[in-house]
DNA sequence: CTGCATCCTCGCCGATACTG
DNA sequence: CAGTATCGGCGAGGATGCAG
């Protein structure tokens, strides 16, 4: 008995857990979104200036889903400016192990 | 001094080692292909009755695009009918243990 | 500073038919 | 059995402008 994708039936993409985990990580920048936020709490407009080449509906949008997803955290501090941290859950923490372990197979294939 | 994504400059996708292992394996279909061939190697039309619901086109696409990556290695026997298997490199392999992982992670987050 | 609303492009992917 | 060829839809993501 191996890991069963006979028994997905139809939704292989829904029922598959590597599958899901990959729809998680997936969006263009969610990998480097995470691989910042699991080293410090990082504001919303230094997040930006820490991606290159992201715009700011991109990162909105792509801080959403991983809200949404449990993987980020967003602390709102209701100030004039507005001052909204992101850091990542337990989950993401977790996550981001993972991450971590990609970053090193990438090292080792590129030579 | 940390993973210096600022150093990164113009295109962050290419240069950084977590972005790379995200491409490779993103394509909507390799992760369970990775995963199929980390248990054996297996031939093209038993690949397609494992994976319901993918067609022949993407199935071909992908293991392409996994073959360029030396992900994936194809042994083809000159034969009538043709005979066509595959399997993990060993950097392939490698990779499968994250996806792996990725399996532990979306089952506890799924509860 | 931190967003949301529109519009538009581009390439991934699906459906289908054909081949050695 | 193991592919290739062609057509087309659809949605992720980019550019830009406005707002609290």
């Amino acid at each position: 008995m191996g890991k069963g994708y006979g028994d997905c039936s139809l939704e292989v993409t829904r029922a598959c857990p590597i599958e899901m985990t990959l729809h998680i990580i997936g969006g263009k920048w969610k990998g480097i979104i995470i691989d910042i936020l699991s080293e410090k709490s990082v504001r919303f407009n230094e997040l930006k200036r820490l991606i290159p080449g992201i715009t700011q509906r991109m990162l909105t949008l792509q801080l959403r889903e991983l809200e949404t997803d449990g993987i980020v955290k967003r602390k709102v501090e209701d100030t004039v400016p507005p001052k909204v941290e992101y850091s990542l859950t337990d989950q993401g923490e977790n996550l981001s192990r993972i991450l971590e372990s990609m970053r090193v197979w990438g090292n080792k294939y590129y030579k």
